[in-house]
RNA sequence: GGACCCGUGGCUUAGCCAGGAUAUAGCACCGGGCUUCUAACCCGGGGGUCGCGGGUUCGAGUCCCGCCGGGUCCGCCA
């Protein structure tokens, strides 16, 4: 589709360089300055490029470019270039739009050719309570950049992380110890002992001692006491887990940072860590002196009391990512920056590959952050709840006469499509307050209307039977063609966001087609249609039904036929 | 104090990494469209010193420097 045919433009453009003995300097990504325009399905400004090298006027030099590409009657998918002052603007041809109509029905034009294993950790939330809001948009970006990989043609292994052995998980098994879990939902159960445990040692420092001890005992791997750890923290994964597939996230496999204390690999990387001499034991503890890489504070190996830390464990995680897979990416909040930033350090001086992190910045409430431990933090369950209520009465007050089962199964997935979309249509780097108005307000530009699109041309099918044959150039309307181009760039859109792992460029796509859809719907009746334009738009909406239900899939929206 | 991120119409936001032809969309506001495939839709209109000031460039929302405002981090927590 349009990689297709852009591959073809860099092909005439290099040839005609070639042709003009112009020599364009490689300065990365995107030398031939292909953009799409307003005035072409794909402009080049090279000639600007060019310039300076030729000292020449622009516009000359895209005049010499445009003379010397090759007569495009063998192009394939060319139909002509247009020489526009200093650019060049190139158009498809109808041969191109009727294959991207062809592959679209076929629903054979949505996975790439990217190859290579990946592995995405995300979520990977400490077993210590249930999810926010804050800890979704980490869920709902790593499982969209999943998702977008595996249309882009990786194998992908999507992963979470659990931390059993931090201080907080410690907090939780002394509070189990001491208090009881009430029944309710697991992950919410936890917290609430969490929350407890950390109020009652807060008040009693003395505690801290008990606290210190079970954590020494479970990296010293006590039976019983690592029965304890793993029990609670299983537990409060079970409760995440739950709240994770409501959404329609589905981890691939857990790692228990455990793991890696217990095979030596933890102990492997501090003697290597050792071995770069930048390493001093301050105050009983092993530190590691990063200054002249830029960081003025040290990062801490080892506690002095012997036992592991965080930060460790992960270097050691790190290191078996990047033997096991091709790529490493994870997602991670705006408070790791800092010691991500050293971790990857670290992992250069070790010669082990980095991960590609991606960071997103934080999700606060009208008042301020959320915080687990001082229970403050509204839970994705809740929000699930509210909006998928509110979605009720929308479809309630759309299909009456549709049964309470159809609308509260509508309703479910309005409400995963909604809370899903509003968090992946922002890109990650912007950091947003939380707010119940905006949540549950998911009428316009959200997940209900690229749902809506993709269930109106349902509708149309439903209706229509089986179209047959039909002649694709009877297409040639505005809003049809626009239609068709926009079905193109998925491939474009798919391959671009999984290399810069940008999900928010998903969700704008998204956006679009179903702009197009919408605007065919409206001006191209499909069933009232003559026989032949009809059978032509028929298969335009079974290309846009299948585009837009690849699209939907590919963020994790639930495609309804009827709602 | 230092490091990183953000600042685009009243509000939310794309474009910035790879500088180019009239700056994207939604909400809200004004006007129009359902006897026609689901109006959770479509069409039109008003509204922008792209935080501020320098610089680089033929050209800056996009790159560089400084400042202002907001966020995050700077634990023998994770």
């Amino acid at each position: 589709m349009f990689l297709d045919f852009m591959k073809e433009i860099e092909g005439l453009i290099r040839s005609a360089l070639d042709g003009c003995g112009f020599e364009l300097p490689a300065t990365g990504t995107n030398d031939l300055q292909l953009e799409i325009s307003p005035h072409a399905d794909l402009a080049s400004s090279v000639a600007f490029r060019l310039a300076p090298l030729e000292k020449r006027n622009p516009r000359v030099i895209a005049e010499d470019i445009y003379n010397r590409i090759v007569p495009l009657r063998e192009a394939e998918w060319v139909e002509r270039v247009e020489l526009a002052g200093p650019y060049l603007n190139f158009f498809m041809n109808r041969r191109f739009l009727n294959s991207v109509l062809e592959q679209a029905c076929l629903d054979q034009a949505w996975t790439g050719k990217m190859e290579g294993s990946v592995v995405v950790e995300h979520t990977s939330a400490n077993p210590d309570g249930p999810l926010h809001v804050g800890h979704i948009r980490n869920s709902v970006i790593g499982d969209t950049i999943t998702r977008i990989l595996r249309r882009a043609g990786c194998q992908v292994d999507a992963q979470y992380y659990i931390n059993d052995m931090g201080r907080q998980t410690a907090m939780v098994v002394w509070g189990c110890d001491h208090l009881k879990l009430d029944g309710s939902k697991a992950d919410h159960a936890v917290a609430k002992v969490y929350i407890q445990a950390h109020k009652m040692v807060k008040e009693n420092p003395e505690l801290v001692a008990e606290v210190d001890r079970l954590i020494q005992r479970y990296e010293a791997d006590d039976s019983e006491t690592a029965a304890k750890f793993q029990a609670a923290a299983k537990y409060a994964v079970s409760g995440i887990q739950e709240t994770l597939h409501r959404m329609n996230i589905h981890h691939d496999s857990f790692r228990w940072e455990s793991e890696f204390v217990r095979d030596g690999s933890v102990d492997q990387i501090l003697a290597e860590l050792e071995k770069t001499g930048l390493c001093e034991v301050k105050d009983g503890a092993l530190q590691m002196n990063l200054e002249s890489f830029g960081f003025e504070k040290s990062m801490v190996l080892r506690r002095a009391d012997g036992t592991s830390l965080y930060i460790t464990r992960d270097m050691a995680y790190h290191r078996w990512k990047s033997a096991t897979y091709d790529r490493v990416v994870e997602v991670l909040g705006a408070d790791h920056k800092l010691v991500s930033a050293q971790l990857r350090t670290a992992l250069r001086l070790l010669g082990i590959k980095e991960p590609e992190v991606v960071i997103f910045e934080f999700v606060s409430l009208p008042d301020g952050s959320m915080s687990t431990r001082r229970g403050k933090f509204i839970s994705a369950d809740e929000l699930l709840d509210e909006v998928e209520k509110q979605a009720f009465v929308e479809v309630t007050a759309r299909r009456p006469e549709e049964s309470e089962e159809f609308r509260r199964e509508v309703a479910r997935q309005v409400a995963v499509g909604a809370v899903r979309y509003d968090v992946v249509r922002v890109s990650a780097d912007k950091a947003t307050t939380f707010d119940w108005k905006a949540a549950l307000d998911f009428e316009k530009l959200s997940a209900p209307f690229i749902q809506y699109s993709h269930a109106r041309a349902c509708s149309i099918l439903r209706k229509a039977g089986d179209g047959g044959a039909f002649e694709p150039s009877l297409l040639a309307s505005r809003d049809e063609i626009a239609l068709i181009k926009k079905i193109a760039e998925f491939d474009m859109v798919i391959d671009r966001a999984a290399r810069e792992l940008k999900p928010h460029q998903l969700a704008t796509y998204a956006r679009e087609l179903a702009e197009s859809f919408n605007q065919f719907y409206r001006f191209s009746p499909v069933l009232e249609a003559e026989p032949g334009l009809r059978a032509a738009r028929l298969a335009l909406a079974v290309a846009a039904r299948n585009a837009l239900r690849a699209t939907l899939e590919t963020l994790g929206i639930p495609a309804l036929e009827s709602m």
